[in-house]
DNA sequence: ATAGGGTTAG
């Protein structure tokens, strides 16, 4: 037997039993001796190209597809199936249609894929279309078909008419559309209704047998779109049909009880997943994850995450997230550390996630270096990433970049001008900070319940009491938000500081209590989350500076830094120097019981000033010294850092719990109003 | 054919 005979044998062997195959070299094994032993019958060939359909291999399906005249039906649906599960939605559709212009009939379990195809390119007239072609061919009673077609209607349920996707209307049997009409770029029909309910419920009903994927899609599509009781609606009414929930039903309905911060159904849910082993379950995990920490129990987070025996990139992305929300800012930073260790790649999700932690720590070399990566991933442009940027910067004291960052951004949304707002608030620029909210409006972006505590905090700083009591007023008239409590704390401290105490008195007397009752259960959680991060900073007043790359902390008084005599040296001789400069030590506040030398030694190592020291001897003269401390910087260092600004001719930046402090020349930016 | 994770505040 010739070496061609054998493989021809071998080939047809296959063909026999396509299903034989296991594996992708297997089935390019075969394509070898199937090229070798050619021709074969188009039926032959077309079987052959379903084999790599199945294993999602595109270009020899395609290869294969290309050398048949006219392609049955087998192979039609093959190569419609492998471009949608490859990802090529458009090819997809194309192809399908093009099937219609030979006169070839469709069979039910090629639905699925160009249904999903419309999903994708969220075309809903075409998917319309094609489900009246479904009907026609009496295939709505097919289950796959019926789910399929359920599934998009869910999909469609939170597109908004004219919310920017593009849609085109064709008939299926109108012949082939061109490419730029299935993609929709013509766009005639951006006026498409939002999909009712009652459509899914139709098809639902329509379905002669329902499944428990039939269940799962539905309240998917629920959940999805908020639509809270009615998907737990259907959970019930799935169980009264005898079909028990399954690790998807889980998974649509823990993001529910994490909205409605139900840590009880919450739990249930989780024993429910445990006793039907659904526990180990990634879908359900990072569900699970997010849930607890949305009710504010992160060490109930941190377990699921580690009996996790696998983890994917949304797990950790989940605990990274759940850490950083809950205000444990290092461990968030420590497990986004060992993802890349156990070389789970970041993705855009996992950026947004961690910066706040870098926010919040001031750790700017983190966050640069985060910002490097961001670059290098192509994740720029991403709305989330850039505002959580324009944060970090202006949070780590570099206003200037956060400013850069948000005007290379295309678009800006509430979020990303608050982020701004805010940023230049917390600088004491409050002229800018309310320019900025004014051009926002102008924008015809809507302010939110946050933008207006950025506000408040602008005028805070500037003493700008006028113009907070005018942006109070306006925000229920203009916008419909009703002051929160966290407005009224901004608006209290903001006379408090302006020592209006009266007029403080007086409004917190006039507050609304009914308003914090009606705040959505999830800025409650989000109020004990932020209440527990307060609680847990229960350490002594420190500031931290880095210096090459590394954080030094410094506790008031603190001995105990390796260079602390250097230190110790150059605060003795920075204090003559401004002493020649006139400066006292004002000993007024803090302390009694304490004799003047000790008072004056007392201040003389305030945590600040420690970390000031240490930052003028260990970076090169001129470099600009950036500190941070937990607490106020107080009356007396205020004084001393802007007199040293002057005699060491550096620029001092000092962000402390509530501002930044930019000290040039023996001035400071904020005026000395803090 | 069905499911999970993100930015702005105090």
């Amino acid at each position: 037997m010739t070496s061609n005979s054998t493989a021809k044998t071998l080939v047809k062997t296959f063909l026999r039993t396509p299903h034989s195959l296991k594996t992708k070299f297997q089935a390019k094994q075969l394509l070898a001796q199937f090229l070798k032993t050619q021709p074969y019958s188009p039926s032959s060939i077309s079987i052959l190209i379903s084999v790599y359909s199945n294993f999602n291999l595109l270009h020899p399906s395609l290869f294969l597809f290309n050398s048949l005249n006219s392609p049955p039906l087998l192979a039609w649906k093959s190569i419609v199936k492998c471009y949608a599960n490859s990802g090529h939605f458009l090819n997809s559709l194309t192809c399908f249609v093009q099937m219609r212009s030979f006169g070839i009939y469709p069979d039910p379990n090629m639905f699925p894929f160009v249904l999903k195809a419309c999903v994708f390119l969220k075309n809903l007239r075409l998917g319309e279309s094609i489900h009246g072609c479904v009907i026609r061919l009496g295939l709505d009673f097919d289950l796959f078909t019926g789910n399929a077609l359920l599934n998009m209607y869910a999909k469609f349920q939170s597109l908004q008419p004219n919310g920017g996707h593009k849609v085109f209307a064709f008939n299926v049997f109108d012949g082939m559309p061109k490419c730029d009409e299935l993609c929709g770029t013509s766009a005639q029909e951006k006026g498409a209704s939002i999909i009712q309910l009652d459509r899914i419920t139709k098809v639902l009903e329509m379905m002669p047998k329902r499944d428990v994927v039939s269940w799962n899609t539905v309240i998917a599509g629920n959940a999805q779109n908020g639509m809270y009781e009615e998907a737990l609606r259907m959970v019930r009414e799935m169980g009264n049909a005898n079909m028990k929930p399954d690790s998807f039903t889980l998974s649509s309905v823990l993001p529910i009880f994490a909205e409605y911060v139900d840590v009880i159904k919450g739990k249930e849910i989780h024993g429910y997943a445990i006793r039907h082993w659904f526990d180990s379950d990634f879908y359900i995990a990072s569900s699970l994850i997010d849930m607890y920490a949305n009710c504010a129990r992160i060490e109930d987070s941190c377990s699921v995450f580690n009996l996790l025996s696998k983890r994917d990139d949304i797990s950790w992305n989940s605990i990274i997230a759940a850490c950083v929300q809950n205000g444990v800012f290092d461990e968030g930073l420590k497990l986004f550390r060992q993802m890349l260790t156990a070389e789970v790649k970041p993705r855009d999700v996992t950026f947004s996630s961690i910066m706040p932690a870098c926010a919040y720590l001031t750790t700017l070399h983190l966050g640069k270096q985060l910002h490097g990566y961001i670059i290098r991933g192509g994740f720029n442009d991403n709305m989330f990433i850039a505002s959580s940027l324009v944060d970090m910067y202006a949070k780590c004291g570099n206003i200037k970049a956060a400013r850069w960052i948000f005007n290379q951004m295309e678009h800006h949304d509430m979020v990303s001008w608050t982020a701004i707002i805010m940023g230049y608030a917390l600088h004491g620029h409050a002229h800018d900070a309310l320019l900025l909210f004014k051009q926002m409006e102008m924008d015809g972006v809507k302010p939110n319940y946050v933008s207006y505590i950025a506000v408040f905090t602008a005028c805070s700083h500037a003493g700008l009491t006028e113009e907070a009591w005018r942006y109070f007023n306006s925000m229920s008239r203009n916008h419909g938000i009703k002051p929160g409590l966290e407005h009224y704390a901004a608006m209290a401290d903001l006379l408090g500081r302006a020592g209006k105490l009266e007029e403080a008195y007086e409004f917190i007397g006039s507050m609304h209590t009914a308003s914090t009752a009606a705040r959505r259960w999830k800025d409650a959680a989000k109020m004990r989350i932020f209440m527990k991060k307060k609680g847990i900073r229960k350490e002594p007043a420190c500031s931290w500076i880095e210096v090459k790359n590394r954080v030094h902390t410094f506790i008031s008084g603190d001995k105990s830094h390796p260079l602390y005599d250097r230190i110790f040296e150059a605060l003795k001789d920075l204090l003559e120097q401004i002493e020649r400069e006139g400066y006292i030590p004002d000993t007024n506040e803090d302390f009694h019981d304490v004799d003047e030398e000790q008072k004056k030694y007392i201040i003389f190592s305030h945590s600040e000033r420690l970390a000031l020291a240490f930052g003028i001897i260990s970076t090169p003269a001129g470099t600009t010294i950036r500190i941070t401390k937990n607490i106020r910087v107080c009356v007396d260092c205020h004084t001393a850092i802007k007199l040293i600004s002057k005699v060491v001719q550096r620029e001092i930046i000092v962000r402390d719990n509530s501002r930044f402090h930019h000290f040039k020349d023996g001035k400071c930016s904020c005026r000395d109003y803090w």
